[in-house]
DNA sequence: ATAAAAAATGTCAACGATGGCATTATTAAA
DNA sequence: TTTAATAATGCCATCGTTGACATTTTTTAT
């Protein structure tokens, strides 16, 4: 099938090129007659614009990049699909089309081929980059170039820097004291890596609820380094082998499938014997059996706010500050605890 | 930070542009120092090739574009991300970048911010494409605009289209007979949607099975339209509320959870009372209490071919034929059957 | 009917890179 | 040393679209 330029369908409608991009564009100063006779032309032609050469020309793609880490993709589940979703909706909404892609916080210069790439040689206008690590050289690359994007779920590393955030001590916090207040006397918490400030901020008002509530912190146990089902099923055995704590508060609502697997495996039962307690809410937590408990993210609005604050920087590049939005974490109370 | 262009390198260098593009292109005839020359300047100046330019120039833009279904994102997990990863590698290794978008099999020509309109217009040179539908626009589109696609877990539909598949007359065949072997006497098969020949043909496997065996069709009964965790779970609810089954083969590891919690609620055993078999074998599947019995598709073998397929297309147009590779499931046997 | 204002359309160049061909420099062959 | 062959580099046009500005047409006001 042939392809059609803007010059073919200007020669077919005996107009100038100029006025069918106009019509294309659909700019105001086109006459009615003009528009229509060159609307037919482009339907039964088939005409499609050349989006490469109008991102040349206006020097903007209109297109935003979402990435997700590479080396994760295996666990990379409900959460971040569901974010990724809201992100998308947003975009579409605000005139922007949102493409997906892997890379990794490590290797930025050398991988001609991966999504990051595309990034840096501008074919996308900005970014969403979820999976931030402490040293994350995608970060330092996007602000020496000045192009505009948003994280993910990181907050206190780079200073000039926009992100969307849950609020991860209030997270923490809000965990430890439905657990603490439901009389738990034993309670161990898994996090991921401890490198990440998510887990430190967890971590940290896991504590402050100890202290709040006066409750003796031998009774708390932070174990770091959980890091996918995996991991939490390993890590959650050899804790069964040990002392058997009544109530386990797992980061990731994925990583608590690990859990659950060692405790039932064990033969013992949730939440009579554990309690175990989740953050993320996705949406297959309500199906684990027992129903999860678990902290939400307000997924929707931390995408809205994504995109709304990526949005401004295009929009506006030269009124740019970068912006930092916290979310709330809400507890949603079902039957594991 | 000031972006350069080959324009700007060549004046520094006191070059011609040609030769500056013929070193970022690594092509042959360059003299050694001048080569070197230039790369320093480039590497000072952290001068970027400008992909879009390129591609305008070159007619590609050497981007392979991944379709999910829009609708179904809500449960987009781990076997579709599993997919991908190695679709990323495998495309990568080739040389291409991979993005990943949302698209809907309905609405083709209206959407201007969807990911397809990127693929219509240019910005990628070919597409993989999951879920598609019985009737499909995006595949129609394709066919007549000569864009080179393959779609995944499809097949008998469109005739001049390439696709990687899973034997899915096999998978079903496969579960009934476990089933069958181990003694069961009620197996109950949860499908999607009974217009997807996926479906058709697993369910056509699971008959086959049966008749293979000379084991009676009263013993089987098969239930269409469970889609995702939830109507899993209502079914099964249902399901155990009339007669209760001693197996349950559900399409999909995902909705194995669904099945699961309905079971458990109920206070029976698995796989005691009811044993539980899904497909797809998705990373998470191992640690479902018990470890979920399943069929596995040969996820990395199957990306693996739909990028080749793709290549093949891409780097022979004219000699290009259709392919369709389709690959066989495997029983893995956990503890729920 | 005529000038002024507004609307519609057109011309041309540029976005940045590279293919095709021309030219110049270098090396090998006679 | 001269000629032929090969290597290295340069020139120019082009990919398809649209911004800036110019020109023409139409409408409105007087």
């Amino acid at each position: 099938m042939k392809e059609y330029t803007v010059k073919d369908i200007a020669k077919i409608a005996n107009v100038s090129p100029r006025t069918v991009s106009r019509v294309v564009n659909e700019e105001k100063k086109v006459k009615k007659e003009t528009r229509e006779k060159i609307l037919k032309i482009i339907k039964s032609t088939g005409y499609q614009v050349n989006l490469i050469a109008r991102s040349l020309r206006k020097k903007t793609t209109g297109i935003l990049m979402v990435f997700v880490e590479k080396n994760a993709a295996n666990y990379i589940g409900n959460f971040h699909n569901v974010f990724i979703r809201f992100l998308d909706s947003e975009a579409n909404r605000l005139g922007y089309k949102l493409i997906v892609s892997k890379s990794s916080a490590s290797k930025v210069e050398e991988n001609k081929h991966d999504g990051f790439y595309l990034l840096k040689n501008g074919f996308a206008d900005g970014a969403i980059i979820f999976d931030t690590r402490e040293i994350d050289r995608r970060i330092d690359y996007l602000v020496e170039r000045d192009i505009p994007f948003v994280i993910v779920g990181r907050d206190n590393v780079y200073e000039s820097t926009s992100f969307v955030n849950l609020d991860n001590v209030k997270a923490g916090y809000l965990g430890a004291e439905h657990l603490i207040k439901r009389g738990n006397r034993s309670i161990r918490f898994f996090l991921g890596d401890k490198n990440f400030t998510v887990n430190q901020d967890r971590a940290k008002g896991f504590i402050q609820a100890f202290n709040d509530y006066h409750t003796k912190s031998e009774l708390r146990h932070i174990d770091y380094g959980i890091m996918d089902p995996k991991s939490a099923y390993k890590k959650m055995k050899d804790v069964l082998g040990e002392e058997i704590p009544d109530a386990l508060f797992v980061s990731g609502d994925q990583r608590a499938i690990g859990v659950y697997h060692a405790i039932q495996e064990k033969g013992l039962k949730i939440p009579q014997d554990i309690a175990v307690l989740g953050i993320d809410n996705i949406p297959l937590s309500e199906y684990y059996y027992p129903a999860l408990t678990t902290i939400s993210q307000s997924v929707k609005e931390m995408a809205k706010g994504a995109i709304k604050i990526l949005n401004q920087h295009l929009k506006n590049p030269e009124i740019y500050t970068h912006q930092r939005i916290i979310f709330q974490p809400k507890l949603i109370i079902r039957d594991s605890t």
